[in-house]
RNA sequence: GCUGGUGUGGCUCAACGGUAGAGCAGCUGAUUUGUAAUCAGCAGGUUGGGGGUUCGAUUCCCUCCACCAGCUCCA
């Protein structure tokens, strides 16, 4: 059988063939261990896995015995042919074949539905395919890893084995895959954030962040920036209590619906919880007075610390932290205002992310299964959701289902520079909350109304965004965010006179300076100062003190020559003002 | 929380039943150096915690803790 040239840019073909390249890893098992029990085999995104039984347990030391055995295969191009079978036949060839979580998956599809397997020499399995023509398309393969996943997704029930796998039409596009992992892998933000002092973990702390003062720089930097558009785009300020009631946590339904997740205390003899979320605080404090349809859309942001125990299992560095401060904000408006404000919501966000050099894309999760409240305002909101993003010129997925019981919801995916994707912003609707606290403004008709609210992020949380910004920039940041903006390095401890008044300089203009006068080799500094990512590196040796000049390399851009101070600070003003990458 | 893996000085790693070793970082001394590691010396560990097996445990077993890869969940 011939093997056509294929056209792997194609979404579709790239699913079949991994979905094809599953089915030899399955195959090939199957070969070496002829009683393991498969599961289901899906292409995902960037490969294919395969779920079995745990009767053999597989090791790393197990891969290189099956990909030979699916090199085997390979080579063999054993066409695929696929035949469909009514469902009692089904179900026999499933028993027969002593798969069991076959049977379960046939047994769970539809009296009426079509059942297809797809046969590769001595190997059949249930599939609804399509695959590849036959399984000699599939070149280049990797099995990359193993891990426990649940029968069918449920905690409840047993738990498999995943072999992990990726697959690709040639051997180049494999090594190319495999280097951006690793250059992936260099990047994760709990090494750069160790090797930079951003932050750090403790036993003592599981989950807990300690931020590092070079970590405090850059995290007090992205919240000024936070306060500053967020004052220009109409938002005030408030800060709301860490600890507060179990009756209001009752009122607000977390006690009901989230109390897993809450860390709680006994004050007085009476229920408190650390508060999970910042809402409930933002009510209170819109309740304190009588509001008026004039006062809408009132805006609070709130840097708001939360706690949440999530499961041990879950936590992962900055991008999953048990306690982490939201970039709030909670907006009380009326239901007419919801299309105008979310328009306004998602051009602060897209001037945010814009700034960061960072694409995003927009999905709209709609009614799930779940939920309170009328269909009708549903589908107005979810629509006063959709128009807004369209009327700025975006589009949006719809995640069917997804929203939150309470209201629907727009998520923001950012994409960083390896094409990594990652959940920062959202926008949720909310039509409970205000009800349940009973909190109202006068109308201009002078009735009493219940106004809706809206919960937003932008950075998600500083901690997440932190994480993000690391993996994105490789930990060389933007200089205004950068811990280290410049390091002086001398030649000789001769020349510390002239690096101290050049420090003195560049601080009085608020630049973030560090010299390295030590008595060492400067190839000895340099290496330090790269490896710490440090922004601008200047040399300071005898041309320079003598031309009161400085010798500039940038982390970034490279060496950039000689140039004098003053052209140096304004240089790095102007890079700081522009908040440029 | 579940499945599997890992845990050795600040960092990266070695030894794997018989008194724990290296490089880097640190300290001291020499060197005064021009774009990615100058040389020498010194110091640093009850091998994550607890328990067990053994004449003897970093090594084997149990348990707890933490981390890593996933599952589930999510900012």
């Amino acid at each position: 059988m011939a093997i056509e040239k294929i056209n792997f840019e194609d979404e579709k073909v790239r699913h079949d063939f991994r979905h094809t390249a599953s089915h030899v890893m399955a195959q090939a098992i199957k070969h070496i261990w002829p009683e393991a029990k498969l599961a289901i085999g899906p292409a995902i995104e960037n490969g294919f896995y395969y779920d079995i039984d745990l009767e053999h347990r597989f090791t790393e030391e197990d891969f290189p015995k099956i990909q030979k055995e699916m090199k085997k295969i390979v080579q063999a191009n054993y066409p695929l042919e696929r035949f469909e079978l009514p469902r009692a036949e089904a179900l026999k060839w499933a028993e027969e074949a002593g798969e069991p979580y076959k049977v379960e998956l046939i047994n769970d599809l539809p009296e009426d539905a079509i059942i297809s397997f797809y046969k590769q020499g001595d190997f059949t399995d249930l599939c609804a395919g399509p695959h590849m023509p036959s399984t000699g398309y599939i070149k280049a393969f990797k099995i990359m890893s193993v891990a426990g996943a649940y029968w069918r997704g449920d905690s409840n029930r047993q738990m498999l084995q995943r072999l992990y796998a990726t697959a690709f039409p040639s051997q180049e596009e494999l090594d190319n895959y495999v280097n951006m992992l690793e250059e992936a892998k260099k990047r994760d933000h709990r090494k750069i954030g160790k090797e930079m002092n951003l932050f750090a973990f403790r036993d003592e702390a599981p989950g807990f962040p300690f931020y590092l003062p070079n970590g405090m720089i850059l995290r007090n930097a992205l919240i000024d920036f936070w306060r500053e558009i967020h004052k220009e785009w109409g938002y005030v300020e408030i800060s709301t209590p860490q600890i507060m009631k179990r009756t209001l946590w009752e009122t607000s339904g977390h006690w009901d619906h989230y109390k897993e997740n809450m860390y709680t205390t006994v004050i007085d003899e009476e229920d408190y919880a650390i508060k999970p979320m910042n809402c409930p605080g933002s009510i209170l404090v819109y309740d304190l007075e009588p509001r008026s349809y004039r006062d809408l859309p009132l805006r609070y942001g709130e840097l708001g610390l939360v706690h949440r125990h999530e499961l041990s299992g879950a936590l992962h560095g900055m991008f999953r932290v048990r306690c982490f401060t939201q970039d709030d904000a909670h907006i009380l408006l009326a239901k007419e205002q919801i299309k105008d404000e979310v328009t306004r919501i998602a051009q602060l966000f897209d001037q945010v992310y814009n700034m960061f050099g960072m694409e995003y894309t927009i999905f709209l999760s709609t009614m799930p299964d779940d939920h309170i409240g009328s269909e009708e305002d549903w589908k107005k909101a979810e629509a006063a959701l959709a128009d807004a993003i369209t009327s700025i010129g975006k589009e949006y997925t719809i995640n069917p289902g997804d929203g939150a019981f309470y209201g629907p919801k727009l998520d923001f995916q950012l994409k960083d520079s390896l094409g990594r994707t990652w959940q920062c912003g959202t926008i949720q609707l909310d039509y409970q909350l205000p009800g349940r606290f009973n909190i109202e403004y006068t109308g201009s008709d002078g009735q009493k109304h219940t106004p809706v609210m809206i919960h937003r992020v932008v950075f998600g949380s500083i901690e997440r965004f932190i994480g993000v910004l690391t993996e994105h920039t490789a930990g060389k940041f933007p200089l205004w965010l950068a811990p280290v903006q410049v390091k002086l390095l001398t030649v000789t401890e001769k020349f510390a006179p002239f690096a101290e008044e050049v420090k003195k300089k560049l601080e009085e203009k608020g630049l973030r300076v560090v010299l390295d006068d030590r008595n060492e080799k400067l190839g000895y500094k340099l290496r330090e100062a790269r490896n710490m990512r440090d922004n601008y590196i200047c040399v300071i040796g005898e041309q320079e003190a003598e031309n009161k000049t400085l010798s500039v390399r940038s982390s970034k851009a490279g060496e950039l020559g000689t140039m004098t101070i003053d052209a140096f600070i304004e240089k790095l003003l102007k890079e700081i003002a522009d908040k440029a990458n």
